[in-house]
DNA sequence: ACAGCAAGCAAGTAGGTACTTGCATACACA
DNA sequence: TGTGTATGCAAGTACCTACTTGCTTGCTGT
């Protein structure tokens, strides 16, 4: 049974590579450099084979943990948006793959959408906790905020490979997105102009911490 | 030559729901009503064929268009993202199925991204001129907030049939997306709170008019 | 030393795929 | 009336697909 570690990963890779219909059995095979027939000895059929791949990506399919008691949004969301980031764009081929097939394959609609799922809701609740602690402003409209940044994250992890000049350098993104969001809910903490040369150093920082 | 527009139509929709791979040219001529051999005798091949189908959206994929003259922001966006909302929604099928298949066929990524390219261009300008004559806060993060509100109405226009449930109503969230980019470059109007009773009314009118 | 089991190999089945060929039909225009 | 032109139909080619069968090899634990 060391075979079926290699074929699961050969699958994934070919998957990746070609999607549901492009993944014959006959690639996975060789990626793996086993038999044709050892592939169906163990897993039975193809169907079979790639359900037992999209599977285990469940449970990598949950975005990072929110905390539900913010207390440093700026902290929090950058680590939110920076893991979110590296997920979707790990999965971004079989994402994409399974998006295109789901009219065919229903089968995967929960590999494609938990994870959007998942995040929205952590997020969505996260930003009523900001609001009920006076950390965002309270007329902030939650849902289309929320929806905004898992928008730009998944745009950004799925289409940054395709379009890559569009997008701000990998290595910015998550920063510059937070920042951005701080301001679209109110949160920045620029707000208070006393003495006239404070703000600018304030401002700086907000924007590099 | 009547049947050359059926096949080409009946491709565009087989090609949205099944792919490239997926998109067979027996099923095709049974959708346009038509014998294959015509099919391969007006377009010489299956490939021939979808780079004809893909063609003429290279048009349709160009976004809205944005003046370069802004003098109402809540209004100029609100149309250019209703509208950039439309016609992602129109060719999501094709769309996913071409970002999906893009590795194997390259050919078709000038259809899958010009329009990203073009519509993050558009919005970059319009934005760097709504700074310049002070209708956005001098220290916007341009290309971040570009890349907020094209990958919103990206996510929204693909993956709203995907998972219904995490956006705003379909009638609602270009005003809603609208209202928080409003927020997240400084472009609301709410800052003038001199009489106690005014800022409400202007509150609600920035928000729903 | 032997049983059991994972795996390879060669071959085959039944169906699908893009694409071709040859011939028949029907309408259009001169 | 004839001639081109678009289309249909039946059949065929060469290849790919998932999946099966029967037999062989080699390693493992007892």
């Amino acid at each position: 049974m060391i075979s079926r570690e290699r074929i699961l990963e050969a699958a994934a890779r070919v998957y990746a590579k070609h999607g549901f219909r492009g993944a014959t059995t006959r690639l996975i095979a060789i990626e793996a450099g086993v038999n044709e027939v050892t592939l169906f000895r163990t897993f039975g059929s193809k169907g079979a084979l790639l359900e037992a791949v999209l599977g285990p990506h469940h449970a990598k399919a949950a975005p990072p943990f929110l905390t539900e008691d913010p207390v440093d949004p700026e902290a929090e969301l950058l680590e939110f948006v920076t893991l979110s980031l590296e997920r979707i764009r790990e999965m971004r081929p079989m994402l994409v793959h399974t998006m295109g097939e789901l009219e065919e394959r229903p089968e995967a609609a929960e590999f494609a959408c938990r994870g959007r799922r998942v995040a929205h809701e952590s997020i969505t609740t996260y930003l009523e906790r900001l609001k009920d602690r006076g950390l965002a402003h309270p007329d902030t409209d939650v849902e289309a905020a929320a929806v905004m940044l898992t928008g730009t994250v998944m745009s950004d992890g799925i289409a940054r490979s395709f379009v890559p000049e569009v997008y701000p350098p990998l290595d910015e993104a998550a920063k510059r997105y937070v920042q951005c969001f701080l301001r679209l809910i109110g949160a920045t903490k620029v707000e208070v102009p006393a003495v006239p040369a404070v703000p600018a150093v304030r401002k700086s920082r907000s924007r590099t911490a």
